[in-house]
DNA sequence: AGGTTGACAAAGG
DNA sequence: GCCTTTGCCAACC
């Protein structure tokens, strides 16, 4: 957090609901800045953290595989946790558990 | 100061 | 539906 958008994009990943995901150019566009810088931000996460990162995937629906092997499978796991299908692809449906952020709390979906 | 890489997004084939 | 190219911003070499 050496910086204000770091902070700002922490603070918003902090919002998301359990149960419910978001994407990086969501975050990005609140954050004022683009979907890299997201990304970086959430590789740079410190330990002890309070920020769901697990809930940031990207706009496909699909957790992203970092470098680190057992990263996104870690993801996917603490994703069904909370509630969070996956099909058979690993892939979760944006329409039912993405998150809106300028609605603060949206799924109004559900099927 | 310049070039490459990265947990991405959007557009095109 | 998938894969490829372009653009983006910040960090690392």
């Amino acid at each position: 957090m050496s910086s204000p958008l770091y902070n700002r994009i922490y603070t918003l990943v902090r919002k998301v609901p359990p149960g419910r995901v978001t994407t990086y150019g969501r975050i990005a566009r609140q954050a004022g800045c683009t979907a890299r810088t997201v990304g970086f931000a959430m590789a740079a996460l410190p330990a002890g953290h309070d920020v769901p990162w697990q809930r940031v995937i990207n706009s496909q629906g699909q957790v992203s595989p970092r470098r680190n092997g057992d990263g996104g499978l870690i993801q996917r796991l603490l994703l069904e946790a909370e509630g969070v299908r996956f099909d058979s692809r690993g892939r979760v449906n944006l329409l039912r558990y993405g998150w809106e952020l300028e609605n603060g709390g949206l799924g109004g979906d559900g099927r």
